[in-house]
DNA sequence: TCAATTCATCGTAATATTGCGATAAAACGA
DNA sequence: TCGTTTTATCGCAATATTACGATGAATTGA
């Protein structure tokens, strides 16, 4: 075994797997757009427009939160989720960022 | 159960969710910089590279070639894995476009 | 206070992912 | 042909993810 073999994954591989992680389920990329469109970001209307049961959807907010996309202010019993423009802003730039080298790399071996 | 819970989700959603999901790994986003600098893409390099097992990087290559990101050209006894410029495109229009319309929303309800 | 509502968390089951060694398959060179 | 090299696949173990019901915590309204 070589000794490149010992070397972990960067920073920035580590960051960009888990953000790309955090989209990686059609039920939270439902919850971002749903979030894009509707201002009701009820955790409940989020259960009522998924085919998941309460405790699964709250799962998913949880995630979608831990990694920045959202935040959920508490308005009394209820828990209002929105977008998190300002750290949405940053993951863009870092994904988006990753998604422009690779098309715009100029390096066809094959 | 109302009747909305039994809607399943869109195709987009799947899509986009599939392909964040063959970069939510930190050896796959790994493979895909590696591929961007080297012209040598052989398996066996990028073996070298990464800290893990040939099976594993196998692996791995596999599910970004499933995904559309790379191309795998035979060449005698070696494959050579190269980016999959025409399919990247595509990829990087609609991952791209999503977080374009992540970002670009202006709806803060917090 | 008490019941109802809303959401989070716990425990658990089912499934998927990750990683590896062993092995198979294909191509090459001697 | 035979051994070597390179890569893919198989089988399996360990771990992670997903999903749900049950339950707990906080708030509200009666």
């Amino acid at each position: 075994m070589s000794a490149t073999k010992e070397i972990h994954y960067t920073e920035e591989q580590k960051r960009l797997a888990a953000l790309f992680k955090a989209l990686a389920h059609p039920a939270r990329i439902a919850i971002l757009q749903m979030l894009m469109q509707h201002r009701t970001c009820y955790c409940g209307k989020v259960t009522d427009m998924l085919p998941l049961a309460q405790a699964t959807v709250s799962q998913h907010l949880k995630e979608l939160k831990l990694a920045g996309f959202i935040k959920g202010i508490v308005e009394g019993k209820q828990v209002c989720y929105c977008l998190d423009e300002k750290k949405i802003g940053q993951i863009r730039a870092l994904l988006g960022g990753f998604l422009d080298q690779l098309a715009g790399n100029d390096r066809s071996c094959c």
